[in-house]
DNA sequence: CGGCCCTTTGACGGACGTCAAATAGCGTGG
DNA sequence: CCACGCTATTTGACGTCCGTCAAAGGGCCG
């Protein structure tokens, strides 16, 4: 995962771009943005040009159908790259929400995968990164057409554990959680009434705690237990 | 969608592989091989050096929980790849399944990997397939969260009138199909007794009618008008 | 002919959605 | 600091879609 940690060092501040993470490579023009919460960081008709890199905050990116159906497909934390399924094609019909203020860093969809066809351990690093997303879309597939809505909260909140784990942004048991259930649903494919059940019945029977917009995992083997297979 | 068939043109017997595309350019090794029906192409455990490609028959790759739950992630038709998730890393969890007889090619995975890096024009047209590839199971997830049962069944239906379309494995409304409910079933998140009575309902309002393992879309405005949105 | 798997059908059950009302937060402006 | 209004959350009653179970055909192959 260090991959991960890199370029989001490479886009959060020290260095300017991933270029720098070759040295003595020319750095890649990128723009740096904010976004307050609850906006749309980029909009699905958008033929986007561009590759957004997320510095801070937290985002989703998601699928929406046209009666207002919608699926997130993934929460954005810093280091994410929103490819919109695409890292080399452009794609439509996706949007990026901040879901708290995000800042991100807007680059040449051209200019960089130019410089990963010129570098084979860029590519290679991207690559790696793609398919790690790509099974993560699998997983997402197995959730919703196979799992319970127990489950799949469990999992939600184990698999963003994990992911702030590696960047260091969990404390102990405790993380932060700035979602509303209608963001929660829409990850899991149900209702925000039903989230509230589920989470209701998870802080009674003691897995976790939520305050705040901070969830503490008090019982992590029972969570992972409800989770369930896998 | 040219490459496609390309592709399949040069794994389906007349080129003896990809590389073939590229006059001048050494081929790459494949091996050939013929599964019968209902039998494992690939399974979940291995690690897999090689990248599968189909030549005939119909497939179907997915993702299983140990309790048997199943999801199928995409059907396998002839000119389609079997990345498992990572044309350039391997993923394990994923297994193929033949669903009639199926005949494919096997690639070294760092000879395939070697030679997209060497000739650009490959490069771009496996990203553009991956990229597809990744749309369609994002399409999945938003297929499987938000959408009912007879909209599922509808789209599946649609999808694969139109892959085989491209492939010209289509004569006018008609088409192969050759699942048995189970594999509608774990497509589409349902159970097979429910899919039944779907497809019963369908054929009863008359959008499609189903014989002997044919197909057939008699009233494709309605079944569009059911695959809902989009 | 017999066995096996698949499909169909119906009755019933359960998980999740819908609706609605009450309550709690939370930002804004006075 | 309080008042206000908006939005989110909670809770309960009820509805619906889809799952489960079971039994009765149907097709296929030995």
């Amino acid at each position: 995962m260090f991959y991960k940690l890199n370029l989001c060092a490479a886009v959060g501040g020290k260095l300017k771009s991933a270029a720098d993470l070759h040295p003595g490579v020319s750095p890649l023009k990128s723009s740096a943005h904010s976004i307050p919460s609850r906006r749309t960081i980029h909009h699905p008709k958008e033929w986007s040009e561009f590759v957004l890199i997320i510095c801070s905050g937290w985002g989703s990116s998601s699928i929406a159908l046209p009666d207002g159906r919608r699926q997130i497909l993934s929460i954005l934390l810093p280091g994410d790259i929103i490819f919109s399924a695409g890292l080399f094609e452009p794609a439509s019909g996706y949007s990026a929400e901040a879901i708290t203020e995000v800042t991100y860093r807007k680059f040449k969809r051209v200019e960089f995968k130019a410089l990963l066809f010129e570098y084979r351990d860029l590519f290679e690093m991207l690559t790696k990164i793609w398919s790690e997303d790509r099974a993560q879309a699998d997983q997402l597939a197995l959730d919703l057409g196979r799992r319970t809505a127990a489950e799949r909260i469990a999992r939600l909140i184990l698999n963003l554990a994990e992911r702030l784990t590696e960047r260091n942004m969990i404390s102990g048991h405790m993380m932060e959680f700035p979602f509303r259930h209608r963001h929660i649903a829409d990850a899991t494919g149900l209702t925000p009434v039903h989230v509230s059940k589920v989470l209701g019945e998870f802080q009674r029977v003691g897995v976790i705690e939520i305050n705040k917009r901070l969830l503490t995992i008090t019982d992590a083997t029972e969570l992972r237990h409800v989770a369930g297979s896998h």
